[in-house]
DNA sequence: CTCATTTTTCAAAGCGCTTTGGATGATGTG
DNA sequence: CACATCATCCAAAGCGCTTTGAAAAATGAG
C-alpha cells in the first residue's frame, strides 16, 4: 500500500493525500478526515526512504561505535546514556542508528554515515583529550553533540558534561577533611578527557591542602570490576597502603569492595571508599542508604538532555554553540569515615 | 557529489558508473578503475536512501525496545548481546537501528518499522512465555530471529538460546550433591521465558533427588544488584534460611554477595552461591579463579550468532526454520562448598 | 570484407514520496 | 454581470539511485 494506490482508492491526487496526512492547511477538513480514515483502514505508512529522499532528512540520529574499543558499546555507562537519549528520540520521532566503525577510519565512517544521507545528526561519546573526531565533524558541517568535552580542541562545539573536576575535587576534599592523607585514585582510561578532569580535581584538592599525592596511588584503566579489584589488591600490599580510595565508577568500586572483603577490611572503618555514581539502572548505589559515599550524576538524564540539544541543533543549524554543565551531587554513605589512627 | 555529477565528470552514463562501482561484469576493466579512482578522489558515496528506494533493501537490522520495560535497553546483558550482533552486522555491511516503541502498540511498531521500509530484518529480544510478538512478525513475513524461545508459541521461528533448563538443573544437582537441601532460586522476571526454563531445571533437580523445594525460597524480579541484595537479606532472616543460593545473573549475585558480607557470612563456607554468568564485559566472573561457581555462556557470542542467522534468513527467506541451542558450561569456583552441618 | 557475435555503453523508466506552479470552481464585490 | 479573491485540488518535476531494453563499438568467423 503506497501513496499512489491510496490516492487511487480515494479518487484524489497524490498531492492532496500527502498534504492531508502531513497536516498542510490547503486541504478541506472533510477531505482530510476521509483521507486519514482510509490511511488507517488500509494500514498505509509512508515509505521512510522515499520520504527521506524527497525531504532530505532521514529522521535518524547516528552513534558511531569504535570497533577497537570493543567495550564501548557494552559499557553499562554507555548503555544508560543511550537509553536516555532513546527516550528523547522516540518522543521526537527520531530513530537511532549504530554503526560499528574501525578506529583507523573514524573520519571515513562519520563522513560516509552522514554524506550518504543516513543520519541527520551524530552523538559523539567518550571524547578523548584532543579528540580528533570533533574537528572532523565540524568541518563536515554535521549537526553533532559531544557527551563530555575535549581539552585542547579549539573549534567551538555543542557539549554536555558533568563537572568532573569540581566533583572530584570536592570528594577528595571531603576525604582530606576526614583526616585522610594517603588517598588512591582508581581512574578511567588516561586518554579519556573525563579521566583527566577528575585527576585534575583530585590533585587540586591535594594542592589546596598543601599536601602531595603519591603517584603510586594513581591508576587508570577501563573501569571494569576486575580492574577495581586487582588495583585495590595491589595497593593493599604496599608498605604504606592508602586509607581511602576514590573510584571513577561504581563498577570498579564493586571490585574494590570485593578486594577489601577478601582482605578482611571494613569499608568506612578500616578504609574509606568514594565512587562516582552514574546512577546505572542495574547497579544502583543502594536504596535508602547509599552503599558508597559518591559523587552522583545520572548519565541517563545526560542522555536525555544530549538528545534534546542535538535535536535543537538539527532544527537550528546556525544557532551559536550550546553547552550544558551538570553538577554532581555528593551523597554521603557509610563507606567513608575518619582516617584510622596510625598504629 | 552524486551519481549524476560524477558521471558527468567522467563523461560516462550513470548506468555505467553505477555498474562499475557495484562490480557488475558488463563493464570494461579499464573503465572500472577509472571510475573507482574518480569516486575515491571526489569522495563519492551513494545516497543510502536512494539506493534503498531503488533496490528495496535498507541494509539495516532493527531492534525494537519496549519503552515500558525501561530497563531493557540498559540491561548490561542486552548490551553485551547487541555488541556481539553489531560486530556481525558491521562485517556484513548492515547497520543497526533501535526503535523505542510503546508496549501497547508493539505490533504497530514492528509493522511500521518494517512496512515503511526502514529495516530488512528484526531481532526479538527477551521473549516472554507465549510471546505475542512472534506471531505478529510471522504473519508480517518479516525476517526475524528470537534471542531465546517462547513456550507456548506454535508457529515455527528462528531462534538461538542457551539450554537454560539443563544448565540450572545441573547447577542445582551440583548443590544437592554437596548436601544442600534448602536452596534458594533468585530468578529473573517470572513472565520471561528463560526464567521459566531455569525454574523448571531447578525443580527437576529437586524432583530427581526426591526432595521438595520450599516456595518461600523462590523469587523472581528484574535482575538488578539491589534485587539480589534485598532478596538475600530477606531470606537470611528466615527461621530456616537457605544454605545455598542460585542467582540468575551475576549482577544480582553481586547483590547477594553484598548481603552475605553485611551479615558476616563467608561464601563457600557458610553459604554457597552459584550464578549464571553471561560473561559480561564489565562484570567478568573473576580472572583466573572464578568469583562465583557459575553456569557460563557468553551472551556476546550469542549476539554474534544471532546476527549471522538473521542475515542468512534475510538472504534465504524460504529456508526451513533454524535454531541453535547453546550449552552452558559449569565452572566451579570458591563460592560453593559442602552444606554446613546442622547446629 | 561482410555478417554474426560479443563486449561495452547508454537513455529512460521506475522506486515512493514531497513540493512547485498552476488549474478549477466557489465566493464576494462593485 | 464582470472581475478579483480565495479555498481546494491536481499534474508533473525532482530527490539519487538501480535496472531494463537497446544501441554502438569491437571482435571473430567465413
Amino acid at each position: 500500500m503506497n501513496l499512489k494506490h491510496l490516492s487511487e482508492i480515494l479518487g484524489l491526487s497524490q498531492t492532496t493525500v500527502s498534504r492531508a496526512l502531513n497536516g498542510y492547511p490547503e486541504v478541506n477538513e472533510g477531505t482530510r478526515s476521509r483521507v486519514q480514515a482510509a490511511a488507517a483502514k488500509h494500514g498505509y505508512r509512508p515509505n521512510i526512504r522515499a520520504k527521506g529522499l524527497a525531504t532530505g532528512r532521514s529522521m535518524v540520529i547516528g552513534h558511531v561505535i569504535p570497533t577497537s574499543s570493543q567495550h564501548e558499546m557494552v559499557n553499562p555507562i554507555f548503555g544508560d546514556f543511550v537509553a536516555g537519549a532513546a527516550r528523547t528520540y522516540a518522543a521526537n520521532n527520531y530513530d537511532m542508528m549504530f554503526t560499528h566503525a574501525p578506529d583507523t577510519s573514524i573520519e571515513e565512517s562519520y563522513r560516509s554515515l552522514f554524506n550518504r544521507g543516513a543520519v541527520d545528526g551524530v552523538v559523539l561519546q567518550g571524547p578523548k583529550v584532543n579528540e580528533p573526531r570533533i574537528s572532523v565533524l565540524s568541518r563536515m558541517g554535521v549537526p553533532f553533540i559531544v557527551h563530555g568535552r575535549s581539552t585542547g580542541v579549539q573549534t567551538p562545539y555543542d557539549w554536555i558534561d558533568v563537572n568532573n573536576q569540581r566533583s572530584f575535587e570536592r570528594a577528595t576534599q571531603f576525604l582530606i577533611d576526614l583526616g585522610h592523607r594517603r588517598i588512591a585514585l582508581i581512574n578511567g582510561l588516561e586518554d579519556m578527557d573525563f579521566a583527566q578532569r577528575r585527576r585534575n580535581g583530585f590533585l587540586t584538592a591535594f594542592e589546596n591542602a598543601g599536601i602531595t599525592a603519591d603517584p603510586a596511588l594513581l591508576r587508570s584503566a577501563e573501569m571494569t570490576e576486575i580492574y577495581g579489584h586487582r588495583t585495590a589488591c595491589d595497593m593493599l600490599k604496599l608498605d604504606n597502603p592508602p586509607t581511602a580510595i576514590l573510584a571513577s565508577s561504581i563498577i570498579s568500586a564493586i571490585g574494590v569492595r570485593r578486594a577489601l572483603e577478601e582482605n578482611g577490611l571494613k569499608m568506612g572503618r578500616d578504609i574509606s571508599v568514594i565512587a562516582h555514581d552514574d546512577e546505572l539502572s542495574y547497579m544502583r548505589n543502594g536504596q535508602d542508604v547509599p552503599i558508597f559515599t559518591a559523587t552522583r550524576s545520572s548519565v541517563r538524564h545526560a542522555g536525555e538532555l544530549a538528545a534534546e540539544m542535538l535535536i535543537e541543533r538539527i532544527n537550528a543549524p546556525n544557532d551559536p554553540p550550546k553547552s550544558c554543565l551538570l553538577e554532581a551531587e555528593l551523597v554521603v554513605g557509610n563507606s567513608t569515615g575518619p582516617a584510622p589512627q596510625r598504629s
